[in-house]
DNA sequence: ACTACATTTCGCAATGTTACAAAATGGAGA
DNA sequence: TCTCCATTTTGTAACATTGCGAAATGTAGT
């Protein structure tokens, strides 16, 4: 079953053509990212997450790591996801809305997974300035 | 009412995500055309090509240029323009089905536009070849 | 084996997209 | 003014996308 130029790039620029996945691509520019971060930023259920990471990865813009029960998520690095993602990055460079996503990761990185993921921002928050 | 760089982009990216666009997109690489002869290449109905540009337009992609009874669509040419369509075309170079529709379109340049958009590919053809 | 839980898949409702035909629009020429 | 006709708009049916919650999957640790 071949996949045409065409077909290649129509997929690529669908997968982009959507504001939560555009920005979970400009989320993983700042490094790979576990489902439950991105839902976090997002404010989307976590099987609508899934759903747009799916799309991010059959259209070959994104790629999955798995550690035990997580899976990291990542952009791919080939010429075709270059291809689409920098004129994409470019493009949303300076976006307010994106701005804010990066900043949030930011923050939710600095989390213990196993806190954000059960707990939610908040209680993982709390958690950690409890313990210092 | 401003339009932000993440709008902006999803738009584009939204435009270029469906086969009929696409190909038109590189149809118009080659030069302006007319409705009729994109719907021509395309195969669609003339209601439902003109809603396609309609929606490339929308996203900044593409100009019309109007004369008597027809208009004449071309790409944009900004900042904005190229940054998606620069690389939507090279991701798109050497497809068959994009070389089929260009040769297709250096057919239809040689007829008559008045012939073309009422008789139809055929017609049009007999009577540019009856009339040398 | 059992529980906990991150992620995925499934079922479903709401919404958006795509296609056509038919009617409306508007410029060109009689 | 009247007709012709390229294009656009409208109405509508088929289909795809997006979202959620619930159930399924699979791994880690007890």
């Amino acid at each position: 079953m071949e996949i045409s130029n065409l077909d290649a790039a129509i997929a690529a620029t669908r997968a982009l053509g959507h504001p939560a996945r555009m920005r979970t691509a400009a989320m993983l520019r700042s490094g790979e990212l576990c489902l439950c971060q991105i839902t976090e930023v997002l404010s989307l259920a976590p099987s609508t997450v899934s759903l747009h990471i799916k799309e991010l990865k059959r259209a070959g813009l994104v790629n999955e790591r798995k550690d035990g029960r997580w899976v990291y998520f990542s952009l791919a690095d080939d010429e075709h996801a270059r291809r689409w993602i920098e004129p994409a990055m470019a493009a949303v460079e300076g976006d307010p809305q994106l701005a804010d996503d990066l900043s949030r990761i930011a923050e939710l990185r600095r989390l213990a997974l196993v806190d954000l993921c059960s707990l939610g921002y908040e209680a993982a928050k709390a958690k950690l300035e409890q313990q210092g």
